[in-house]
DNA sequence: GCCGTTTTCGGCCCGACTGTTTTCAGTCG
């Protein structure tokens, strides 16, 4: 999806890296902080404009403001294209290089002259930035590798893996009787789609902080080590599969684990926050505590609940924890209830051998019965256009009906729906007619095709049909390897609002699609979501934890979601629908 | 550049680690 937040905020980033770069330190913090606004904000940037709503955002004065509207009206800002001549090009982007700062680039430009970032390569292997004041061996050597490292930290990891490495390393580290808790922070246990790097929190006695550590750095994947002390220590982890993951270890006691935990699990954005009501309050908040600024004395540390409430506020959950408005509703008391894993009731799109699926639906309903407490799986295997999916056509999904009434007779009672992932076609009608789409308990439409169009109207018009209850994977990105096709989700949302339909939130670790950001917009408008694994294989079932934890990052509730309710709830749901879009009921 | 039930000016989160230093600046998260 072609998005024009994204294209402002990076500008907005690179204005703030080149205030840092001349030392406008406060400047460049005003513009990080307006950038990160305006990449999460899920609404266009230009409807804001439009509705001269721009100002009540926090964050964003009047200066910025102006900017903004300038980058609208023409495509760029001025003051960033005048900025950008007092910097050289290459450093714009360095300044934001893990391991390499501002003041040091500031200083190979003005004492060397330096302007390339092959120049600054060739300069720290020559020795010549050696020779500078403040500078040494080691810092070049650390400049160098920051480099080098870049690339690593750029590729950003997927949930799943993240959380599988990280899971691995705490399996690995609970060897040690010394460590007496562990817990993953970060934003891992936010549960953000990916992973930059790994903060994992132990609790262990003083005298035990060496042993621990050393153990830490001896871990056979362990590649490199970054720095290491007592307290904190950070090495390169290189997996089996060859991916580089950077793994921050830290080590606290007991009665400073709760703030520790907080502290260390952010985000940033919200830390700031957090800590801004305590400074209000005559309180300071960091890693160790909460303290009285006069006295200096400890009021809380131990636990989480313990640090939010010393400074007035609930509990607030990780996958929250963003600054997009969580402490303005903890501090009214108006947290949402959020969706959990255990009131799932079912998996509403999966395939079987009968088109692209691994397993045939016996297998699937062995498998998922004994290991989830589901009450319904939906069948939902691809339509006739997916040939290289082995798509059912007219007569084969009858056969497949057949097949899982068969089944479902044999383990006494239905378990399983009859659904389909119909392709939604270029000109938005459906890859089967009405009289087989009503014959069924359930449908899923989906894009397959056409990904560079603008394909807002297939979808609309998709929706409109009485017989389609969820819109699948609504976006179609693929992350890190396609950007979703043009949709204008808003007018999705709308007409999902309009005619019964359900949004899905797609939990296929490439796809979780849709963002949290638009799941929250979607439950603000009260449309109806559906957490589906979209799964092939018998693994992919436990994708439904992470759709769910997308869905509280997008504050859903048990009630937004509809594989939350009985089947008699859904069906209610479906034939809703049916009645008014003109549709035959289920079952009729 | 942004923000404000102590402020429209004067603040802006806070501590660990490293390297280059003899007490601290730079960088990170």
């Amino acid at each position: 999806m072609y998005n024009i937040n994204k294209d402002l905020a990076n500008i907005l980033y690179k204005m703030a890296a080149i205030y840092e770069f001349k030392d406008d330190t406060f400047r460049a913090r005003a513009y990080e902080r307006a950038a990160h606004i305006v990449e999460d904000l899920p609404d266009d940037i230009r409807n804001y404009v439009k509705e001269g709503k721009l100002l009540s955002i926090k964050g964003i004065g009047p200066g910025i403001a102006s900017k903004i509207e300038e980058y609208i009206r023409d495509g760029k800002i001025s003051k960033y294209e005048e900025l950008k001549k007092e910097v050289p090009e290459d450093f714009i982007e360095l300044i934001d290089f893990p391991g390499i700062g501002a003041k040091s680039l500031k200083k190979i430009y003005q004492e060397l002259g330096i302007t390339t970032k092959n120049e600054l390569i060739k300069a720290l292997k020559d020795g010549r930035v050696e020779q500078l004041k403040g500078f040494g061996k080691k810092k070049v050597e650390g400049m160098l590798k920051a480099i080098k490292m870049h690339e690593i930290a750029q590729r950003r990891m997927l949930l799943w893996h993240a959380l599988e490495l990280a899971n691995y390393i705490v399996e690995e580290l609970k060897q040690l009787k010394e460590i007496r808790k562990i817990e993953i922070a970060g934003s891992i246990r936010r549960r953000k789609i990916t992973i930059g790097d790994i903060d994992i929190l132990v609790v262990a006695d003083d005298n035990d902080r060496h042993k621990i550590m050393d153990f830490f750095v001896s871990l056979p994947e362990v590649k490199e080590v970054l720095v290491k002390g007592d307290k904190k220590t950070s090495v390169i982890i290189k997996t089996k599969s060859g991916r580089e993951k950077q793994v921050d270890l830290r080590i606290f006691r007991e009665d400073e684990w709760g703030a520790a935990l907080q502290y260390f699990t952010g985000s940033k954005e919200h830390n700031v926050h957090v800590r801004e009501i305590a400074k209000e309050k005559g309180l300071k908040l960091n890693e160790y505590g909460v303290f009285k600024v006069d006295t200096e004395e400890k009021i809380a540390g131990k636990t989480e609940e313990e640090v939010y409430n010393a400074i007035g506020l609930p509990y607030i959950v990780p996958e929250l924890r963003e600054d997009r408005g969580e402490i303005e509703s903890a501090i009214k008391g108006e947290l949402p209830d959020l969706v959990e894993f255990s009131d799932i009731k079912g998996d509403m799109h999966v395939h079987s051998n009968w088109s692209d699926g691994v397993n045939s639906i016996d297998e699937i309903i062995r498998f998922v019965k004994e290991k989830y407490k589901y009450e319904y799986i939906v069948i939902t295997d691809h339509s006739k256009s997916q040939r290289v999916a082995h798509g059912l056509d007219e007569n084969r999904i009858l056969e497949e009906i057949e097949e899982i009434r068969k089944l479902n007779k044999l383990i006494g009672f239905d378990f399983i729906k009859i659904g389909t992932e119909v392709d939604i076609l270029l000109d938005g009608s459906l890859d089967f007619p009405d009289e087989i789409l009503a014959k069924l308990d359930f449908v899923v439409a989906s894009v397959h095709s056409h990904f560079k169009r603008d394909n807002t109207d297939r979808i609309l018009k998709a929706m409109e049909n009485p017989y389609v209850n969820v819109i699948g994977h609504p976006t179609g990105r693929l992350i890190g390897v396609r950007e979703g096709y043009p949709v204008d989700l808003d007018a999705v949302i709308k007409k999902a609002k309009e005619t019964g339909t359900a949004l899905e939130i797609n939990c296929q670790p490439l796809r979780m699609d849709i963002e949290d950001t638009w799941i929250r917009r979607a439950v603000e408008e009260g449309i109806m979501l559906a957490i589906s694994t979209d799964s092939h294989n018998l693994g992919s079932f436990e994708y439904m934890k992470q759709g769910v934890w997308l869905a509280r990052r997008g504050w859903a509730t048990k009630k937004n979601i509809l594989n939350t309710r009985s089947w008699d709830e859904v069906l209610k749901f479906v034939n809703e629908k049916r009645k008014k879009m003109g549709g035959i009921p289920v079952g009729a």
